[in-house]
RNA sequence: GUGACCGUAGCUCAGUUGGUUAGAGCGCCUGGUUGUGGUCCAGGAGGUCGCGGGUUCGAAUCCCGUCGGUCACCCCA
């Protein structure tokens, strides 16, 4: 048996008609408020991560699928979308602000579990071009607009991460504070420490609870104006009724982002999507000086936090004569109704059966030319009327 | 990258201390039955026991490796 790639997944049945609807819906909201969709390439120039996502990262360091093509480029599978979209950005409309939808595979070389794969799809919104607090109060807007659309619970937990600047200072900051409480600290949060002191934070080890709460706060270094921009947004989505949380402690873990991050969460816990601002990002990779802001959705997220959705068709078509079934689906075309119909001509016990457990209302049989009510249990006879 | 558990028919699983042609239920197919029908009866198809190597007279069963699955850490969508 040849197995499928590790972390890979078959999207079929019931799951594909919840993708289906996540593709759908997300184009529907976003396309409506103006977002442009574009199509990024699947493959892209290490750089383009390595200088955007940073060198440090997990991401670049060990999670990317990453190859020399024949002529000796070194190419990655996307491992995220925002980057590619400011590199398109770019190249195309440099001097404009544009908002971007995009929608695709992305990779990343982890160990698979529950809400993580090695490819997975991702759903993402950005504004790029000269950004300010209205861009940031839209995407976060129609963002929760799309996750109701999907009849989605969820919590936004928003924070602040201040300036490159300010962030370096706090970040030497709390190593230094880290550092020296290093022995009370969990291993996990040890190993992060040189590399990741900022994710820290975000720990789950009960031993590390008293430590972090006794940590210097990101705020306290962060400058009057970037807590005025923070403040000014969270105004706004407490005049409008947008309910958040506000958390200290978020902590987003791609280099780009400054100011502004936030998060959504389902009510089961899972982290459905994520997003911020990243102004430093086109002077990064030396293309530009533009701004942006953006969010991206885990598709696989959603659809594992999305509930049953029953199909639509009704009328499912049986019978042994090829040729009169072959009539009934002109007749049906014509008449531009949906219906199902067997693979093949098979016992009709087992075509009632296969009606049974699709969960049909009606069967047309076309032996008999009648139409059965398998929830009423009558029949009448076919007729064009009858159809409704 | 680390750790735990798991892999026998399409699905859910049985397979006794290693011992003949590897089983069951459901599902599938065919014939009949029913003929407001989906029931019921009979028969049938379907398995490189994830893959490779080793131990053995003999491996689904023991050992090693590998691939895959589930979950957690870590990371993040």
């Amino acid at each position: 048996m040849i197995e499928q790639v590790k972390g890979t997944n078959n999207i079929d049945g019931e799951l594909a008609v919840k993708y289906n609807l996540i593709h759908n819906t997300f184009y529907k909201i976003f396309k409506s408020y103006g977002y442009e969709q574009v199509i990024t390439p699947t493959l892209e120039h290490a750089e383009l991560f390595k200088k955007s996502i940073g060198e440090n990262s997990e991401i670049v360091t060990k999670q990317m699928y990453q190859f020399k093509d024949k002529a000796g480029r070194d190419i990655v599978l996307r491992p995220e979308g925002t980057s590619s979209l400011v590199r398109y950005h770019a190249e195309n409309n440099k001097d404009f602000t544009k908002k971007y939808i995009y929608f695709g595979q992305m990779f990343r070389y982890e160990n698979p579990q529950k809400n993580r794969y090695r490819e997975f799809s991702q759903a993402g919104a950005e504004i790029i071009g000269n950004v300010d607090l209205y861009s940031e109060f839209q995407v976060i807007n129609d963002s929760i607009n799309f996750l109701k659309s999907l009849n989605l619970e969820f919590k936004l937990n928003i924070n602040t991460i201040g300036s490159v600047k300010e962030r370096e200072k706090y970040t030497k900051e709390l190593y230094k504070y880290f550092r020296s409480n290093l022995k009370k600290l969990s291993k996990e949060s040890q190993d992060k420490l040189e590399n990741n002191t900022l994710r820290i934070l975000d720990s789950n080890e009960k031993t590390d609870l008293k430590i972090i709460n006794d940590a210097p706060t990101m705020y306290k270094f962060l400058s009057e104006e970037s807590l005025e921009k923070f403040n000014s947004l969270l105004l706004l989505l407490d005049n409008k009724g947008i309910k958040y949380q506000k958390n200290e402690r978020l902590v987003r873990g791609l280099d780009y982002y400054n100011d502004l991050t936030f998060e959504f969460i389902s009510d089961q816990g899972v982290v459905v999507g994520g997003g911020g601002r990243y102004d430093k990002l086109s002077e990064i990779l030396n293309i530009g000086k533009f701004q942006g802001i953006g969010v991206a959705f885990g598709v696989e997220r959603i659809i594992n936090q999305i509930n049953k959705i029953e199909t639509s068709n009704k009328y499912y078509l049986i019978g042994s004569n090829i040729s009169k079934m072959i009539n009934y689906s002109i007749t049906l075309d014509s008449l531009n109704i949906p219906y199902d119909k067997p693979a093949r001509l098979s016992k009709i016990n087992s075509q009632f059966k296969e009606a049974k457990s699709k969960n049909y209302q009606y069967i047309i049989n076309t032996d008999e030319d009648t139409i059965k009510n398998l929830r009423t249990n009558t029949t009448v006879k076919f007729s064009k009327k009858a159809l409704s």
